[in-house]
DNA sequence: TATGAATGAGGATTCATTCAT
DNA sequence: TATGAATGAATCCTCATTCAT
C-alpha cells in the first residue's frame, strides 16, 4: 500500500513558489507555441488537443487546466499573433509618412515571410468561420489600416473610408499569398510600390464613394497625386 | 464507379430507363441544394452529413452513393457555385471594354448580395483549409480577373499582373464582405467606380513591378489615364 | 411521356423463353464464378455484394432475386466446391485400393494446386464460423475419408475410426497448406507416400482407441503392415 | 504512443502512481478477458467493440485508447491465448522423452477441454482470414512441435520435418474438435496413445519425404519402432 | 429477368472534456 | 501544478436488402 500521507506538510518555506509559477508560464507558453504550430498547418477542427499536447511534451489534461477548453487555447494563440503583429505594425516614429508607411508595409511583408505558415493558416481559411476568431485577426488588420490613414491625415473612421481600408486590407492579403506561393524574396521594394499604388487607389475609390472626402493632402503626403 | 463492360445488350430498347433517371438527377440536385444551405452558414467540419440528408428529406446513405463521401458532396457543391459564377460573369459581348468591365462588377455583386450567405462562406473562412476547395473557388476567381485583363487588351499570364490581378480579387472579396456587412444596397454604382480606381491601381501596381510592361493603353480603355 | 403500353402483348410465340432461361442460367453461373473468386481472397464479411456483382458485370440486386441473400451466395458457391471436390474424389474402378488411394490423395492435392485461392480459402479461415458453410466443406471431407474407409473395408461409420479420419483429414489438408505455401511441385508422388503413412497411422490410432478393432487386413491392404 | 521527450522531471517522487498504473493494467485485462470471450463465440467482424466494452464494463473508448483499434485487441486477446499456451506446453523436464511428450499431449488436449470455446474459435474459422492472427497462433503450434522433434533428437527445422510435423499439428487439432464436440472425457489416455500414433508416422512420412533422414532413433525413443 | 435508386441499421473510430490522484 | 485514465457523444461510412420500374 502506497504511503500517502495526506498533505506532505511542505516545510522548505518558499524556494519552490517562484519555481513553480516560472514553471507554470513556461508550460503556457510551450502549449501556445505548439498550438500555432499546430493550426498553422491545418484547420481548427481537425488538430486534435492530444497533439498539441504531446508536441509540447505535456499532459493534454493541462489544456483544460490554462485554457479551459481547446478553443480557449486556439483564441489565446491567435492573440499572441495579434500581439506580434502590432509590434511589427510599430514603426518607429521619424521621417514623412510616405516613408513610414513604406516601413509599415516592409515590416509588414518581412513578418509574413518569416511565419509563412502562420500567413498561409491568417489568409487561406485557417480561421474557419469562428467569429471570434475572425475579430482577433480583423482587429490587428483594422488597427493597421486605420493607422495608415492617421498618418495620412485622413480620419479613420469614415464610412467610406473604412470600406476602401478593408479592401485595401484584402488587396495586400492577397498580394502576401501571392508573393509567398511563388516565392520571390527579391523585388520586395517594387511590390511595396505596387501596394502603394493600392493605397492610392483606396483613397481615391473613398473620394468616389464620398464626393464630400477630401483625399487630396494624403494623396500627395503618399507622393500619388 | 465500377466499369461494367459488355453490358449484355439490354434488346428491349425502352425509354422507361429515363423517369428513373430523372428522378436521381433531381435527388442529386437537392442533396446539392441542402448541402450549399447548410455549409453556407457552417464550415465543412461542422456540418453533418445526416443535416444535409434530412433537409434533402433523403437517406444519408445516398450522400456517399451519389457523392462518394462528404467531402465529395461539399466539392460538387462548389463546382456548383463555381459554374453559377461563371455565368454571372459571362457579360454580353457588346459596348466598350470598360462599360463590360462595370458591367461584369455589377453582375458580380448583384450575385453577391442574392447570395449574401454563400459569399460569406466563400469570404469569410468556410472554405477551411482544403486546397482543393481552394483551387475551385481560385479558378473561378481568376477566370473574371483574367477577362478584365483580356478586355483591357493585357495578357493574363504576365507574372506582374498576375499578382496584381489577384490582389485586386482580393481586395474586390473584401469590399463585398463589408458592403454585405454593413448593407447599403444604394451606392452600388459608386461603390463600382471605387473598385474601378482599384483595377486601375492593379494596373499602375503591375506596371510597377514590371516596368517594362506598358499599361497606358488599358488604363485608357478604362478611362483611368 | 415514355409509352409504356402495360403488357408489351408478346406475340413472337416462343423464340425469347428459350434464350431467356438459358441467359438467366449464365447470369447465375457468372455470380457463382465471381463469388468464389471473391470469396478466395477474403472472408465472408469483409467481401462486399457489390464486389462480387460489378465483378459478374451484373447488377447487384439479382443476387438477392437468384440466391435470396448474400449467404445464400455463399454457400451456394461452397457447394459448387463440394460438388468439384466429389468429382475430383471419383477415382475411377479398377486395380487395387492401395492404389486407387493413392490415387485419390493424387487427383485432391492437384485440384488443390490448380485452385491454389480456394484451398487456402477452406484450410486458412476462409469459411469463417458459419456452421453451415463448415457443414457443406465437412461433408465433401468426410466422404472422402469414409471413402478411403471402405477401400480398405472398414465401416467408416465406426466411432474411433472416425475420430481418426477426421484426424486425418486435418493432417491432410495442413500439408497441403504448407505445400501450396512452400510450392514444390515436384516431390508429389513422394508427398503422398507420406500421407499414406499417415492413413496407416489413423488406422492403428483408431485401434488404439477401441482395441477391438480390426485393422490389419486393412494395413496389408494398404502395404504398411 | 507518442513520445514526450525531456519530461519536465515531476520532481515531489510520489508513488501514487502505482495504484492508477494498476488500475489501468486492470482494466486492460477485463477488456482482454472480454474480448476472448466475444471472440470465442463469434468471429471478428459480427463481434461489435461495444459488446466487449460492456461485457468489461468499461467505456468503449478505452479499447482505442488501450489497442489502437478492435484489431489491435484481437491480436493482444491471440497473444494471450498464445503465451497461455506456452504455458501449456512447458513440460516440467524429467523422465523420458516419450513420457514426455505423452505429457505435453496430455497438458494440451486438457487446456483445450478447459477452454473449450476457445480450442473451437481457434481450430473452427474463428481466426478468419487475418495472416497476422494465424501468425500468432502458428508460432505457438510450431514451437510445440518442434519441441517434440528436438525431444526426440531430430532437427526441428529440417524441410521434410517441418512439413510433416505440420501434417500432425492439424491432425491434433481436428482429433481435438472431434473430441470436444462428442466429449468424451473419458478415454483421454487412449487418445493420446492414438496421437503418438500420428507422430510417429509423420517421422516416417518425413523419411519418405527425404530418404537421407535417419528418425530410427526417434522412433526407438518413441517406442513405436 | 434485370436495374440500380433508396433505405437505414449498424459499426468503428475520434476526441473534447472531466476528474481522481 | 501535472497526469492520463475514463467517458460517451458524435460522426462518417458501409452495406445488405427492398422495390419500383
Amino acid at each position: 500500500m502506497p504511503t500517502k500521507p495526506t498533505k506532505p506538510t511542505k516545510p522548505p518555506a518558499r524556494p519552490p513558489v517562484l519555481p513553480r509559477k516560472a514553471q507554470a508560464d513556461a508550460t503556457r507558453r510551450r502549449l501556445i507555441a505548439a498550438a500555432l504550430e499546430a493550426f498553422a498547418t491545418r484547420s481548427f477542427d481537425t488538430v486534435a488537443v492530444h497533439e498539441i499536447a504531446d508536441a509540447a511534451a505535456v499532459a493534454h489534461g493541462l489544456v483544460f487546466h490554462y485554457f479551459g477548453s481547446k478553443r480557449g487555447l486556439y483564441l489565446e494563440a491567435l492573440r499572441d499573433v495579434a500581439r506580434q503583429l502590432a509590434d511589427v505594425h510599430a514603426v518607429p516614429a521619424a521621417d514623412a509618412p510616405a516613408v513610414r508607411i513604406r516601413a509599415l508595409l516592409k515590416r509588414h511583408m518581412g513578418f509574413m515571410r518569416r511565419h509563412r505558415k502562420i500567413a498561409l493558416h491568417l489568409f487561406r481559411g485557417g480561421l474557419g468561420t469562428d467569429p471570434e476568431a475572425w475579430q482577433i485577426i480583423d482587429e490587428a488588420r483594422q488597427r493597421a489600416t486605420a493607422w495608415i490613414a492617421v498618418e495620412l491625415g485622413l480620419d479613420p473612421g469614415h464610412r467610406a473610408l473604412r470600406l476602401m481600408l478593408r479592401a485595401l486590407a484584402g488587396a495586400i492579403d492577397e498580394a502576401t499569398v501571392h508573393w509567398l506561393a511563388h516565392s520571390r524574396s527579391a523585388g520586395l521594394d517594387s511590390l511595396i510600390d505596387a501596394l502603394i499604388e493600392m493605397v492610392a487607389a483606396a483613397l481615391r475609390g473613398a473620394a468616389r464613394l464620398d464626393p464630400t472626402l477630401d483625399v487630396g493632402g494624403a494623396l500627395r503626403a503618399l507622393g500619388m497625386d
